[in-house]
DNA sequence: TGACTTTGTGCAATCGTTTGTATATTTGTC
DNA sequence: GACAAATATACAAACGATTGCACAAAGTCA
């Protein structure tokens, strides 16, 4: 019932802790007989190192913690995901908190990490936050903290983003080549870097097809699927005939707004999205879109905990590339 | 840039830290003045409480370790959101492990949570978890081990699990009311326990209504969507002119396979799948699933674990209704 | 005033590891 | 065989918080 400590592996072997410390952590100065004899009572006795003791002796904690919007997004949990998988062979686990969209949260959650001495934060902000004081207590105790996606300017780390523009010029493009007229655009908040990206690369493309961009085109804070619904009336009204998404939902928004307004989505409206969610491919008709790779974001912002942990320099901004996908929504024939 | 302790807060007021620390934690035996100077001068000075010292020292951690087999599939990060929504309030933490359906790194997993102490484990079993020798190291430590969805009757502890039963009964049951006659089931591992009550339910009401099954309409191991798309070609072939799928990704499958067969879905074939993926309402015809509530099962799996780190009782299996979502994909006309 | 309770702090050990320094033992060299 | 160098282990102090026990001061009552 009660754990077993290096005390009681000591005592048991006549010898002191230190020497069981050394050995399990195969110290040249405790001989190869010692050591192995150590390992193979540890075993027997079912021994666990207690991370916590050591962390604590050593200032040095094996968590690292991750605050994300919404865990249940498509996106974020990818992000996870490729964080695990760099970190978790690096002998590092992730402490994950949500901030559900919530400033507060967010503060509490950073507050929660630092009290459990992470070794280091990785964290995409909540479309509330539009001050990060927050997180001025994370890097004056010289906690690395790498941003990816949403990042603010005002926070020094690495800053992992998604090329937007670019992603949302091509997509916007290949409507224009595919023979669309009016492209008009579903923007998200204009508070958040990301989507104002998604914007400009929209409105280059359009501005290079056609001269200029038509400002009751582009639709604000249209990301849900609702909206995306509500919007691709009015901008079908306007005379659009297809519509680049800056979110996958208000793309499918636009399938149900079209088939109500009985316009044939892609032969007559063409649709392009952002986000690639997993129901692009399945909707009908196939929903081209922007894909974002979370799992890669999340990979290289663990690599750049690994190298700020280690004391490397990373005050780095990556913007990693994104691929946009041509399904059948934004082909007319 | 060091991080203060209740020790320079001490010599900071000219007292002990036994006082500081009793301050903080509103111990009566500390007068309500040297309280509220202690807290103040705490917060003035940037304290933050180093919950590993702490919980070295009482015994308890504030972490629970959840295992899951990958993060970034709808339900389990349904489970997540619900679990946090409980645990978070109660002071406690979620350290997040993926076992990628892979025993050795579920081993792996439980380890590492039980050298960081957890309080308590929360966790469902990879698919390829045949033996489950690894939690005992959990229970016999006393670490309170919650089970969901897949559980295995050789541990103790609480264990949440779905109607599957119920859910698959239903769906075959309405595609039966519906006016179909011949019913296939596409089902998944026979190792799971969660699957196999779903094709008994299947079986229940083909059983039922028709007297009888025909086993040859059972195509085993098939929940991707590449095994529904065969799947279906292969009961088609056989008379089929319905399925009830073990999971909705089969159940596209379907959909994909029937374009192919040029038999239209819903009208000339009903599917009907399990899980209500976020896609089950977008694709076309919407699918009719049954709603497994993620979110709800992690609230009841962290109020177990609460109780269980309390000493409570939990030595319970709870069962959560499912919910049949009736769409298009099961009606004739 | 003395005995007795109450109230507010201090002392010191403890949780399980790690690690710098000291000590004991062995080995090697001339 | 004396001495230095190398090897193996022990000692004890940390890391930062908690807590039972001791103790002093103040308050209560007769």
């Amino acid at each position: 019932m009660k754990k077993v400590t290096i005390n009681d592996i000591a005592r048991e072997l006549g010898v002191t802790p230190s020497t069981i410390s050394r050995a399990l952590a195969d110290n040249k100065r405790v001989s190869q007989k010692t050591r192995e004899m150590v390992k193979k009572v540890a075993k027997e006795m079912g021994y666990q190192p207690n991370l916590m003791a050591s962390s604590l002796r050593r200032g040095k904690s094996d968590l690292v913690g991750m605050i994300v919007p919404r865990i249940n997004r498509h996106f974020f949990s990818n992000v996870i995901s490729g964080v695990e998988e760099v970190l978790n062979p690096e002998g590092y686990h992730l402490l994950i908190m949500q901030s559900n969209e919530s400033i507060q949260s967010e503060i509490k959650a950073v507050h929660s990490l630092m009290q459990n001495r992470a070794a280091g934060i990785i964290t995409s902000l909540s479309s509330q936050t539009d001050d990060v004081g927050h997180f001025h207590t994370v890097t004056a105790a010289n906690v690395p903290l790498i941003q990816f996606d949403r990042v603010s300017k005002e926070l020094g780390g690495a800053k992992i983003i998604n090329d937007n523009y670019s992603g949302a010029y091509q997509a916007t493009k290949s409507l224009l080549d595919a023979g669309y007229k009016k492209v008009a655009h579903f923007a998200g908040s204009d508070i958040l870097k990301a989507y104002c990206e998604r914007r400009k690369g929209y409105e280059d493309a359009v501005r290079e097809a056609l001269g200029e961009i038509d400002e009751q085109l582009i639709i604000k804070d249209a990301i849900t699927r609702e909206a995306g619904y509500e919007a691709v009336k009015e901008v079908f009204r306007q005379g659009a005939d297809a519509v680049f998404c800056a979110g996958d939902y208000s793309a499918f928004g636009a399938y149900e707004g079209l088939k109500e307004l009985g316009v044939l989505t892609s032969i007559d409206f063409g649709v392009a999205g952002f986000g690639n969610e997993p129901f692009a491919e399945m909707v009908y008709p196939t929903l081209s879109s922007v894909e974002q790779e979370g799992r890669e974001m999340g990979r290289i912002a663990a690599r750049q905990m690994i190298n700020a942990i280690n004391g490397e320099v990373y005050n780095v901004e990556i913007v990693v590339p994104v691929k946009y996908i041509k399904r059948d929504s934004s082909e007319k024939c």
